[in-house]
DNA sequence: ATTGACTCTGACATTAATGTCACGGTCTAT
DNA sequence: ATAGACCGTGACATTAATGTCAGAGTCAAT
């Protein structure tokens, strides 16, 4: 049965569409970060949106933030429950706080990184002319 | 006996420093991140740049870098053996591009994040004059 | 009705980073 | 030389995220 229109998923379909493991799906889930209904026979059904929101979340994960973090703001963003959310905006401010922290980070070790390959490049051209200057990828 | 000079540290300075606990310092150690000396007792002995190095490997390790992908880059990005590190450049690559995606990410979020604030405010005014527009701080 | 692909739950395993505890050695001051 | 603070190793515990496996139910097609 092909996703139709605007359709609902089921789990193995969901893995597929975000590379999540079925099992972090279900983990997901246990930690409140997606809600999918149930079917009369137990089946997990997801909504089509599932899709961007597990992906969303997966991204927040490599970023080094535990599902409970991104529980904490998460409802708020992925639906748009503003009206539930006015009690929530201290929270995203703090996280906004925290992910301009987060950037700045990024930022520091990202000029520390170009200044050392910069300083590998002159140093090499310098010792040795033009010589596997070449982009190996 | 006080740190006098640009001297060494022991295993509990450095811990102080830093604000790594001892336990995590010896895992680092183990994981290849840094390599004290050690006295004829056996204590380690810390060159004074190892609060820098410690502090740089936190860093990381907070942005959610495992200490293998740390190790993969920092014994250059740490000690100047640059010449050492010419073989390095392509891992360094990388590295920045991953960083450079993760720093869009983030921003994407921030925007994200600072879009559903704006329209909770506005809402709020909207609805209700000027009533709790305070900070709570 | 039977098969095969999919799902469910629950349990156990694993990896990374860290905590904690036990037991023993070291250093310094008295 | 004895105490107290520090350090060493090693073992076990823990947390988060994920893998894997077992036993059973569901669904679709034949």
């Amino acid at each position: 049965m092909q996703p139709k229109e605007g359709w609902t998923l089921k789990i193995g379909e969901l893995s597929k569409a975000t590379g999540a493991s079925i099992r972090s799906l279900r983990y997901y889930e246990k930690q409140g970060l997606i809600a999918p209904v149930r079917t009369e026979s137990g089946y997990r059904e997801y909504h089509k949106f599932a899709v961007e929101q597990v992906k969303t979340i997966r991204l927040y994960l490599n970023l080094g933030l535990s599902t409970e973090q991104i529980a904490g703001f998460l409802h708020c963003v992925l639906m748009n429950e503003e009206a539930f959310c006015r009690e929530v905006l201290p929270v995203y401010r703090q996280k906004l706080k925290e992910i301009d922290e987060q950037i700045q980070t990024l930022v520091r070790i990202r000029s520390n990184l170009e200044e050392r390959i910069q300083s590998i490049l002159s140093e090499r051209t310098d010792n040795e002319s033009t010589e596997g200057t070449n982009d190996e990828h």
